[in-house]
DNA sequence: CGACATTAAATTGTTGACACTTTACACTCG
DNA sequence: CGAGTGTAAAGTGTCAACAATTTAATGTCG
């Protein structure tokens, strides 16, 4: 046994500080649209709303940096970083990859609890998805979603996965189904969860992955339409 | 035409800053060992080095923890992150799935002028793999990893791959391929150019991935091995 | 001699001030 | 009246000093 893998790990006492707490506050602004995207950030403003100085301010901003969800501009200031539908587009090639791989390797290896809360969910989205009431669907939906990544057993995938759902928040155009788009997309996630039910990986992956692509394909139908919308009122 | 779209923008003026810089130069120090894994950075110190005050230094600090090279404990300091045998297990999945995702994607859009440098790569790291020249075949295996990312054309599935190749230097143990692995890992290189070649997405990922998947059980195998020796020794 | 409390040094955390750059605005000139 | 120039304001970049915390060292008591 190697000596530097300790037993207890102590290191609860005071794990949070000042940056963090503000690259939380400042995250959520963001993501709640109190702060508009694409609009400028005001360092003194925003570290005096807090009752700070700019100093860990500005740490917190590097640390939301690196987590894409703003933009530094060299002595022009931090803005709230806005997606155009390209970059969105390759975000969802990557989540695609990334949810198939969870479902893959949840596949791959099944334990008993973990089939029978999915099917629950199925049954709760397909009883919403009859109703069309989308604000019943979405968010199981995401929990559905976020339920087989966790249950992969992959804490970097799951870091790196919600990394990108939450960079995708920044896109305020695609977060609409509409119709019976509802229901195929729960059809989806039987054929998901039958293919994890009987283990197979590879089927995992493909029904997982596909039905990223297609949710991208339908927010890309849909924004055309709306750019079209957009240059018919122009 | 959107306005916001401008046809040549001149963002480039003042690209870079200080804490841009700060953070290059210390993750070259964490990579090239300059700074020893587990070790603790002294603010203080790193400053006067460079010759600034310690407020830059502690910005790109914060970049470089979002970034998965360093930890933060408040009030304790800033210390090179050191990975465990479980989570370079974890990043070798994702880097599979990342990598896989790419030579699907790279299988689906064949241009002209990707087979050939591909095939080229493979018949040095051939040659290379016959003399049993790990130095050699080190950065061909390189590159043909990244040659492939890069050519699937997708930005995002770029950057978090190489985020975690980045991160995977971290570990400092698995570098070394011994013997006859050379050869076999490169007759799964070529399985994967085939795949590609023949523009079977499926095929293409299933190959890559595995490739990556091999590479984490030599890696794995080897690890154990090593940990034995810790052992006998003890 | 070892465990514990106490104190001093080292290090991180935060701040306010100042320098520099960018941006906005008024002004001048063609 | 519009393009261009110069100036003032606003905002970012950097620093050095101070406060708070942790760590190391010292001394004390059982």
């Amino acid at each position: 046994m190697s000596s530097s893998s300790a037993a207890h790990d102590v290191s609860f006492l005071r794990l949070t500080s000042l940056p963090m707490l503000l690259e939380r506050e400042i995250e959520s602004m963001i993501l709640d649209g109190r702060l508009s995207i694409g609009g400028r950030i005001n360092e003194n403003q925003l570290a005096a709303t807090f009752g700070v100085s700019r100093g860990p301010v500005r740490e917190a901003l590097r640390s939301l940096e690196a987590l894409g969800l703003v933009e530094l501009l060299p002595n022009r200031g931090v803005f709230i970083r806005s997606l155009d539908i390209a970059q969105v587009v390759e975000m969802y090639g990557v989540r695609a990859a990334l949810f198939g791989y969870a479902a893959q390797l949840l596949a791959g290896r099944m334990e008993a609890g973990v089939v029978a809360p999915l099917r629950a969910m199925l049954d709760e989205m397909a009883e919403a998805a009859r109703a069309h009431d989308f604000d019943r669907y979405y968010p199981l939906n995401f929990a559905f979603h976020d339920f087989i990544v966790e249950q992969a057993g992959n804490g970097v995938l799951t870091a790196q996965y919600r990394g990108l759902v939450k960079q995708l928040r920044l896109y305020r155009a695609g977060n609409l189904m509409t119709g019976n788009t509802l229901e195929l997309s729960n059809e989806e996630h039987a054929r998901i969860v039958a293919a994890i039910e009987q283990g197979d990986p590879l089927a995992a992956y493909q029904t997982s992955f596909d039905h990223v692509e297609r949710g991208k394909e339908r927010l890309l139908a849909r924004s055309v339409s709306l750019a079209h919308a957009e240059e018919r009122r122009a």
